[in-house]
DNA sequence: ATATCATTGTACCAATCGGTACAATCATTG
DNA sequence: CAATGATTGTACCGATTGGTACAATGATAT
């Protein structure tokens, strides 16, 4: 038997933090209060530091999408894998009130510790959904391009919820673009 | 004759270091370093340090998308406005290069400083955009609904390009935009 | 030429930054 | 029990943070 934390339940904690303070916002004073964990604790698990840290969120957050919405787009079927991706998106990012975290990252100079990860959760969300949409029966390059649109889609609709302070958006975002795909599919 | 800077000549230097760093990440010792003013000039021009300094920032963005975007799109004919939209955000948003500060301020805590000018800026923006969308003949539902698609899509567009450093995927985006908005407004 | 006011560089401030060192404590195992 | 290694709190580090004070300099108007 462990003690109370292990490494695998601080990062969650780590995740919401930087959520909501971006990279450079969240400090080790911010960190230690929130978690209730000492400097002595989070340079244990994470020798790193607040990169190392990040880095586990990251890692995390890829875990999280590849079982959850990248394996089902590539392997399940097409449409119902499409229409659970709107329902994941919806429920991960509570409606716009939480953000992406990776997205956050590309908008500032954060985006240059962290390029590769940033870079590979982008490519691998469109590939997913290309792969889903392509087996719905369409070309490439019209796969690739709602895909992109999706994608950026979400992106955007989180931006304007948070603008806004308003979760409608969202999800009326997330409504009319599952009806570009509907229109696209069928 | 003034010398060599006025405070409106600093105000676009400032919009370029909060755009690359994000607010949090922009130092004075960056500010200093990047436009040669010392802090005895910088508190000069602006009293309240580094929060007037990213008020007159949003301010002055706020008058060029006045200007640019939204008066166009309330005053002037409907289609060609719309037009006009696309090169603009195109040229200022140097193809996804440059990103949105709005946006990316309001990704973090930082929305909590500017919230009312973050707010403002995408309530005017999908405001003028459904205006001119209403006068190309379409009902409130619709306009308001294409008009946040349109400003949520360049928003996620400017994330993807920045995300993984390519900048044709905003300039495609911003086709895929455009013509949604055509097919809504024959 | 002098008085005035805008502009600037520099020294300085307390607070906080990310990070290190290490002794004390804890649970576990032999 | 003793030994071991994981976990933790605390003191401390130099560097940097945003901000202030102020004297020196610059330009301008009388």
């Amino acid at each position: 038997m462990k003690t109370v934390y292990e490494r695998a339940d601080i990062v969650p904690l780590l995740a919401e933090i930087f959520r909501e303070l971006g990279y450079e916002g969240t400090s080790l004073s911010r960190i230690t209060e929130r978690t209730g964990l000492g400097k002595g604790s989070l340079y244990h698990f994470f020798p790193g530091g607040k990169e190392e840290m990040a880095n586990a969120v990251l890692a995390e957050i890829d875990a999280w999408f590849e079982q959850a919405i990248y394996r089902p787009l590539r392997q399940d079927d097409a449409r119902q894998a499409i229409a659970a991706m709107w329902v994941n998106v919806n429920d991960y990012f509570r409606s716009g009130r939480r953000i992406c975290l990776v997205g956050a990252f590309a908008l500032d100079d954060t985006r240059e510790r962290f390029s590769a990860a940033i870079g590979d959760y982008f490519i691998r969300w469109i590939g997913a959904v290309r792969s889903a949409l392509s087996r719905a029966g369409y070309s490439d390059d019209e796969a690739q391009a709602l895909a992109e649109e999706g994608v950026a889609g979400i992106q955007g609709a989180l931006v304007l919820a948070r603008a806004l302070g308003d979760e409608r958006i969202f999800i009326r975002s997330l409504e009319t673009l599952a009806k570009r795909f509907e229109a696209a599919t069928r």
